[in-house]
DNA sequence: GTGAATGCAAACAATTTGCACGTGT
DNA sequence: ACACGTGCAAATTGTTTGCATTCAC
């Protein structure tokens, strides 16, 4: 896993600085198990740094997505960041509605996809939505009120 | 296929109001094989219609949206429309980048997916990209310049 | 000390809304 | 005639940029 260490030592071996907004957004990520929009990171850095302002964090996850460490995803409600997958071979993404965790599907689906001889293909999109255990029993709690 | 006049007649059996914007915009989809960006509608639209607005776009992309005519997708590059997919059965896309036609894909991975018992899957999706035989040619074409 | 990071304000792009006017039924 | 559709302007939301100040190295 990428620990909050590792995603700073990163930083400074390109020569970017470490500074302790940058080492919080690092711990963030790193303690997340899945995504995270640019609204929440604000939020959760909010809490730490009062004066903190929407166009840094905006920054950093750009230069974290360069660096590497982070993957930006699009969904219907919007862009979304979590730490890059370490796992080497290509995978796709079970990812829970509510909470955002993902869990890794070793099945790649163009394995089984006839595609036309005139079709080149480039790239695939492959990602499964759902609810994860307890999230699901959270809902249902929820809904017995 | 939808035809012009049948998106038409749909509109106004709902109540709607058959407008010579919204003909022409169901003749538009109508004709179009693939995806549609906002944009692309205005500056279509715009041609004929020299005060159109904006907002007159995405509302009726809204409202044919709504009818059940047209579908959208989200992608990297923002937002879409098409025809919502005649076929009654289940099925995917392969998407050309470079027009924007698409393909359909019978084979769902969902029936090959192992999901865990403690995941209830909702929603899932499935999208190939890469460049159709006539793209491809073009693409090959303007390389060589 | 120097250059990169940050906050602030402002610019931008995409999309939506309120309102007065025009038009299909 | 009446209600819905349209254009215009303005509001919203999400994201980016320029610039002066601050801070890591």
């Amino acid at each position: 896993m990428h620990t909050m260490e590792e995603i700073v030592g990163r930083m400074s071996a390109r020569g970017l600085r470490v500074t302790d907004q940058r080492k919080t957004l690092a711990k963030l990520f790193a303690e997340t198990p899945g995504y995270l929009s640019p609204k929440d990171v604000y939020e959760y850095m909010g809490k730490t740094y009062s004066g903190l302002s929407f166009d840094t964090v905006y920054r950093n996850l750009r230069v974290m997505e360069e660096l590497g460490v982070l993957e930006q995803v699009v969904f219907e409600e919007g862009v979304k960041f979590k730490l890059h997958c370490r796992e080497e071979h290509h995978h796709h993404h079970m990812i829970c509605l509510q909470c955002g965790h993902t869990y890794p599907i070793t099945f790649c689906p163009m394995e089984q996809t006839a595609v036309p001889s005139d079709f080149r293909v480039v790239k695939h999109k492959f990602e499964v939505f759902g609810y994860c255990k307890s999230c699901e029993q959270e809902e249902a709690a929820a809904s017995e009120a």
